[in-house]
DNA sequence: ATAAAACTGTAAGGAAGATGACAATTGGTG
DNA sequence: CACCAATTGTCATCTTCCTTACAGTTTTAT
């Protein structure tokens, strides 16, 4: 990527924006740029360095693995999105997680937790920004793990579709196209069931016309009557 | 308080420590400390102005009012805990949160989001702090979620007695007194249950002799053997 | 092109725990 | 100190959704 082309991307981050285009030129020294193709594992947690990521453009999801070896999604990524340490603090020793590309191509950005770190000591407004992308992913998580607790599984599968929906909607509600980049199996991970009930209620929910619905795309008819 | 007490106090604080003696001197004039009695209540929810919290001595628990008027127990908080506004974001509207005072004098101290977020300003190094901070909650929620979602209903009973132990413990780890100021219920709404599984529960454990129980109080005899 | 692996579809049986109902106990308040 | 409200204890019933099992379909690899 051109210097030029990386300053208008941290430019236009939610995070960097705040920052001069002198600063952002000082910081385009440190940031790592990265393209990672389809399907391709970009291993974060057992680096050398710690790493923060930001997503320029595409799609991620994160896979995590227990101690008994199981494989689950834990989140899905989208440009403009944090991953990696973000919070500051050391990684957890016996947590592995990574990353899957699941668009074409994805372009990461990586900073070492440290430079990070000194950048937002020397710019108070980025500190306050960054604290805030990691308050709202705090709220957000907390939000979708009580839907998880409260709800029965067809609700939170619903909440699941419709926010997936939204996510890859770009502001349209209604006969959202989502590219079916997730297994059964992915989805009921994430709702927390299993992969027999994702795919009842996915051909329930068909039936009920509220999705179209092939091996290889849902179609969303209106996002308001989901959940 | 003496001024000289609360400058020790937001000294000792993970947060506050990292300002010199000058800039705590400083931070003293903004805050607004406030002593709760037991089982008196602390809306902050719907305040005119947005604040965040810190408790300097004593426990607190966060009932949030859902749309039906259910109340539920969301939080215990202690000493040296945040609650309010920390996210630096706007309160979303239709939630109902208070706190209610369960030990005998509950010490709090508040600043207006805005005062505090113009001390970030200043201060970068706090800003780092406060970041971690607000990381380690995100991280610690998320255990708890995970726990919940993934274990069944008497290991989350389990995993909560030994955290309520740890936290009341100051260290102990054998015979650790928990005044029980929660009722079945709000244990109830916070292992995601019933009240009836509660009480089945605490006469199973009392029967397996992993504690001591009364109404007045629950002992643990070993917070190893739990979980 | 074909075999293997991964994913999707369908169904019966079972278990955990929620629900509802009611009695017993306790604590607070006049 | 006596009553009322809140909390705790116990039980039978019922629902949801997981489990196990197997067949069909699609994708990937050789």
């Amino acid at each position: 990527m051109q210097e030029e082309a990386k300053y208008w991307y941290l430019h236009d981050h939610q995070l960097f924006s705040v920052l001069s285009r002198e600063e952002n030129r000082a910081l385009c020294l440190i940031p790592n740029f990265k393209t990672v193709k389809k399907n391709e594992i970009l291993y974060f947690s057992h680096d050398d360095e710690q790493r923060l990521y930001t997503i320029k453009s595409g799609t991620l999801k994160i896979i995590s693995v227990d101690a008994e070896g199981n494989e689950t999604v834990k989140e899905i990524l989208r440009s403009g999105d944090l991953f990696g340490q973000y919070t500051f603090d050391e990684m957890d020793e016996n947590e592995d997680e990574y990353a899957v590309a699941v668009s074409d191509k994805v372009v990461i950005c990586s900073f070492k937790q440290n430079d990070f770190e000194n950048i937002v000591k020397r710019n108070p407004q980025l500190a306050i920004r960054y604290t805030k992308l990691v308050g709202f992913k705090l709220k957000r998580i907390s939000n979708n793990y009580s839907n998880l607790m409260f709800k029965d599984v067809r609700t939170r599968f619903a909440l699941f579709l419709k926010d997936w929906a939204i996510k890859e909607g770009n502001g349209q509600t209604k006969n959202i196209v989502v590219k079916n980049y997730l297994t059964h199996n992915d989805i009921a991970g994430l709702i927390c069931s299993t992969r027999q009930t994702v795919t009842l209620l996915f051909n329930e929910f068909k039936n009920a016309g509220l999705i179209d619905y092939t091996r290889s795309e849902i179609i969303v008819k209106d996002v308001h009557q989901l959940a």
